[in-house]
DNA sequence: GATGAATGAGCTTTCATTCAT
DNA sequence: TATGAATGAAAGCTCATTCAT
């Protein structure tokens, strides 16, 4: 159980990744400098030293709360009893609806290997390779019940992610389509590569 | 006319392009030294300069070299007396063709925003909307034949380019499939979202 | 009222400042690398952009130091109840005493329009007219009360400018006059050039 | 008797010390560029170090042709059968004459010791002696003759010489009074100074 | 005589990081 | 906890100078 003070350290680190993720998806992770993200808090750069170590740190775990929960939300997916074309269009929509909701730690996460070495780098690779997993899963079993048709797995699930993780490209909160919309457009449209006819 | 120095200067400057492509796409544009560069090319940093005058620059005719080239060869597609199937088989073809073969110079090109401003920006941004209308205007051309199916133009290209453009994230040229094999299949996959079945 | 913090930081900038006249005085603005001024104080460069946020900054507020005594001394002998001519013997005083106790930092001020550009020039040029209007103003008077021949003001402003700044490319510490010296006889010749005979 | 070929050759070291002592009088010796002074003549940097081995020496011949132009024309004087008062009222016009009408030559001669070491100085200020003491020599022939008062005679001069040299921090081509005006004004006044009334 | 190309030393500036208070 | 101050390594860039052609 955590304390009030843990609870609040933990508030408080994740107002600073917020605001880190915000910055980087501007400028780029090497195009920030601690004094940018220092400023948008409303802190000092050397106060940010006490919940980070360094801005590695910032990075890596802006990571790490994204893919938190695209994997916890995967999970749910893979685990709840629907149809395999139910699932996979439910996997689309939680990717486009976190992709856009969470624009800015989503856009972080381009490139980890220019970034990272190392332990942390294998890291990160491997809750991606992870994620990747669990839409293999998905077509294979909607393959396996005959929903879908005989692809190339990894084939599709690489244009399924490329499609998705462009969104952050040109996602616009204020343009003509919402997130929701785009979701249901890309569902329909990607199934088509997969769903008997 | 060229002459015999012109064309000498035009192909160093194509070498340290190509050298600046291949450290920028492994480090990142600010990771990325005038230094690295240099030493790539068995140069000293100070010639480059003699070259180009500064880094947004090397950046800078990196994005125009590869999108001239994919320009070029979007036009010569949509000039052809082809089916819009074909042409745009073709598109997806020549796009992971090119994807893959300057796979470095291609990675260069993410989020211009970041390392540009003005009117270097407004410039590369014009050109990726060109490139978006031709395929949008393959598309067009292929619903208007009723070979495609009337689809919301805008989504089918964003996603068609967010599959194509994903490719430089995984594609390794050691991999168990070619490139000439993935535009195949992606070829394959993506029309069934157009083609009427 | 300005805290102790305050006056720690005015007094450490006001160190800077003077040994950065020193050595712009001796090696000429461009002359003089950060590392030399930061080498005087004992300090890093690095440090020295903590509290000004380039070489400019560092001129430009050589250049205000000396202004703002200037132009408060000169105001102070306008608004004496003196004669015109006791006025103008003041401020030739003054200047002299100015130009030899702060040689450096006068020396500092030799053409601005090679260091600057806009509005920091525009702002030194503006100090430099007040003052010499000062000058003006005290000829002026003489000549309204008759104390003065009826002179060409500005020709004659600029004998006196010249003369009095000049002083800092010959005046030795050392020397065998002192500045007090200098300044007596300088003000008993050049107003041989006002005063009725 | 020089050939046609170094005939030739000394024009065109004239050429380039014009243009140098231009940008120089304009940017000063640091912030000008080998690059800016070859532009200016259509020339190629590299073909400057033909004729002049350095930077250095463009700054030093700019010195020694304004100083033996100031040298010529004031042993000229010197030798003339006229007053003291006369030889004075014609050092003074001389010097502004050379002053306005080779501005960017003189403007250069500012500080050298800023920009020389050793023998080039030693060589600058020795003559820069020899013109103060001609000054001396018409001052003291003026006392001696009962035309000039009593005065200090090195202290007479430094102003003589601070008033004609600050005058091409002034003097604008375009500017209400000629060259010629302002001769005449300065001896004027300046002679006040001395001459016994 | 002229020049294009290269060089390398040196400069200004930035910034992640540290640490005493 | 928070911060002001300092640091130093590294980066981008400039430029006088050289030299083969």
């Amino acid at each position: 159980m955590s304390s009030i003070k843990e609870r609040k350290i933990r508030k408080k680190k994740e107002e600073i990744l917020r605001a880190a993720a915000a910055i980087f998806a501007k400028k780029g992770y090497h195009g920030t400098t601690m004094e940018d993200v220092a400023a948008k808090l409303l802190m000092t750069k050397g106060s940010m030293y006490y919940y980070f170590k360094n801005k590695d740190e910032l990075l890596y775990h802006c990571h790490k709360m994204i893919m938190d929960l695209s994997i916890t939300k995967m999970k749910e997916i893979i685990a709840s009893s629907k149809s395999a074309t139910e699932k996979l269009e439910n996997a689309i929509k939680a990717h486009i609806t976190l992709a856009t909701s969470e624009k800015s730690m989503f856009m972080v996460m381009h490139k980890p290997s220019q970034h990272f070495t190392d332990d942390y780098l294998q890291d990160i690779l491997q809750d991606r390779t992870t994620y990747a997993q669990y839409f293999d899963e998905i077509i294979l079993e909607g393959i396996l019940k005959k929903e879908f048709n005989h692809v190339d797995v990894k084939m599709v699930r690489m244009i399924l992610l490329g499609a998705l993780n462009w969104t952050q490209e040109w996602y616009d909160p204020n343009g003509e389509k919402s997130a929701e919309e785009i979701s249901e457009t890309f569902a329909n449209y990607l199934l088509k590569m997969l769903v008997k006819q």
